[in-house]
DNA sequence: TCGCCTAGCTGGCCGTGTAG
DNA sequence: CTACACGGCCAGCTAGGCGA
C-alpha cells in the first residue's frame, strides 16, 4: 500500500457515490473530510514510523557489528594470554615433576630437543627475564643518581617544609585536598630503599635527613609508622639498616658505654660506626672493610668489642674476599712445602734402607 | 585472664651476580 | 669454574591489641 495515494483515492469514490445516490449534504460533507483528514494524519503517522523503526535496525545491526568487532578483539587477546599462561604453567610442572629442563638439569641430561627448542624460542620468558633485569638495572642507577646528586643538608623544618609531616600535623594542615594527600600517600607508601648505598654516612643521610628529591626514612616512620613499608623485601632490608642506626642512636645516647666522650654528637656517632665498617673491627678474625650487610651481621651477632669504638680510625682494612684469598695461597703454599718435605723424605728412605 | 589475630623481628637458606 | 657476597624469601618466634 502506498501511503501517498490514501489521501485521494477513497475520497474521490466516497464524493462521488455522494453526488449520485443522495443530495449533498454541508455536515456529512465536513464530517467525511475530518475523516479523511484522520485517516491521512494517520498515514503520515505510520509513514514517520517505519523510518524511524528502519533507523533502529541499521543503528542496532552497525551496534551489533561493533560489539561483535570488539567481542572478537578480546577472544583474540584471551587467547594469546591463555597461551602465555600455558607456557609458564608447563614450566612450573616441569619444575616440579623434574622433567624440566635447563635451568635445573645444567648437565642437559634429561632434555629433549623439543623442549629445548621450545624454551629457547619462548619469547615471553625470554622477554619477562629481559624486563626484570632492565628494571633492575634502572633501579640501581636511579637509587645511584639519587645518591649521589648534590644537595644541601635538610633540616626538621625543611623536611616539614616538604610535607612529610608528623603525626599530629596531619589533623593541622585542613586546607589540603584529599586528593593531593592521597597522591602524597601513593607517593611515600611506593617509597623503595636506596640500594645503591654503601657507607654508613648515606645510611644515616637517607634515614635522617633523605636522599635528594625523596623524604627521610625517619619521617616516614613518623607519619605512617611501618605502613611505608608493607613489602617483605622493604621490610627486611629497612630491619637490617635499622640494625645500624641503631647503633649510631646507641652511640650517640650513651658514648660513656662505649669509651667515648659525653660532648659526641649525631655526626661523630655516625663517623665511629663507619669506622667500625672500615677496619676498627674483628670480622671473623680480621680487620675487614665491611659491607653493609656484613656491618649489619657483625652488629646483630653481637661480634662487636669495646675497643672497636673509636673516632679515629685505627686500621684500614680490606675486602675480606681478599683476605681469605692470602689464608688459600697460604694453604697451598703451606702444602706444597709439605709435598715436597714428603717427597724429599720418600726419595731419602731407599738411601737409607740400603745402607740398613 | 585467655585465646586469637596481626605486625614485626630474626636467622637460616637459596638464587644470582661477580671477582679471581 | 669456584667461592663468596648480597638481596630476598620464608618459617618461627614474640609482642601488642582486642574481644569474650
Amino acid at each position: 500500500m502506498s501511503p501517498t495515494s490514501l489521501p485521494g483515492t477513497p475520497s474521490g469514490e466516497l464524493i462521488r457515490s455522494v453526488g449520485s445516490n443522495e443530495r449533498p449534504d454541508g455536515p456529512f460533507l465536513s464530517f467525511l473530510v475530518d475523516q479523511l483528514t484522520k485517516v491521512e494524519e494517520q498515514n503520515e503517522w505510520l509513514k514517520n514510523k517505519v523510518i524511524q523503526l528502519e533507523k533502529e535496525q541499521e543503528e542496532y545491526y552497525l551496534d551489533g557489528q561493533k560489539r561483535m568487532e570488539i567481542g572478537f578483539r578480546n577472544v583474540a587477546k584471551c587467547v594469546e594470554e591463555v597461551g602465555a599462561m600455558r607456557e609458564v604453567f608447563k614450566e612450573i610442572v616441569g619444575i616440579m615433576s623434574g622433567e624440566r629442563v635447563r635451568f635445573v638439569d645444567p648437565s642437559n641430561e634429561n632434555v629433549t630437543n623439543e623442549e629445548v627448542d621450545r624454551v629457547s624460542s619462548s619469547t615471553l620468558l625470554a622477554n619477562n627475564s629481559r624486563r626484570e633485569r632492565q628494571e633492575r638495572r634502572q633501579q640501581y642507577e636511579a637509587d645511584y643518581t639519587a645518591l649521589n646528586t648534590d644537595s644541601t643538608v635538610k633540616t626538621e623544618e625543611s623536611v616539614r617544609d616538604s610535607g612529610i609531616l608528623h603525626h599530629e600535623d596531619d589533623h593541622e594542615d585542613g586546607d589540603d585536598s584529599d586528593s593531593s594527600r592521597g597522591a602524597e600517600y601513593q607517593r611515600t607508601v611506593s617509597y623503595k630503599i636506596n640500594r645503591a648505598i654503601q657507607s654508613v654516612h648515606d645510611v644515616a643521610r637517607e634515614y635522617f635527613e633523605g636522599l635528594p628529591g625523596r623524604p627521610s626514612l625517619m619521617s616516614l616512620e613518623r607519619r605512617y609508622g611501618s605502613t611505608w613499608r608493607r613489602s617483605s623485601k622493604e621490610r627486611t632490608l629497612f630491619a637490617k639498616r635499622m640494625c645500624i642506626i641503631n647503633k649510631i642512636n646507641d652511640v650517640r645516647k650513651n658514648p660513656t658505654h662505649y669509651g667515648l666522650p659525653e660532648s659526641i654528637n649525631r655526626n661523630m656517632a655516625i663517623k665511629v660506626v663507619e669506622n667500625i665498617r672500615l677496619g676498627n673491627n674483628n670480622f671473623q678474625g680480621h680487620h675487614c672493610r665491611l659491607s653493609l650487610s656484613q656491618l649489619y651481621t657483625y652488629f646483630s651477632k653481637k661480634m662487636d668489642q669495646l675497643e672497636d669504638y673509636s673516632l679515629s680510625l685505627k686500621i684500614r682494612g680490606e675486602p675480606r674476599r681478599i683476605y681469605l684469598m692470602r689464608e688459600r695461597e697460604a694453604r697451598l703454599e703451606r702444602a706444597g712445602s709439605e709435598e715436597e718435605v714428603l717427597e724429599s723424605v720418600s726419595l731419602s728412605k731407599p738411601s737409607t734402607d740400603g745402607e740398613n
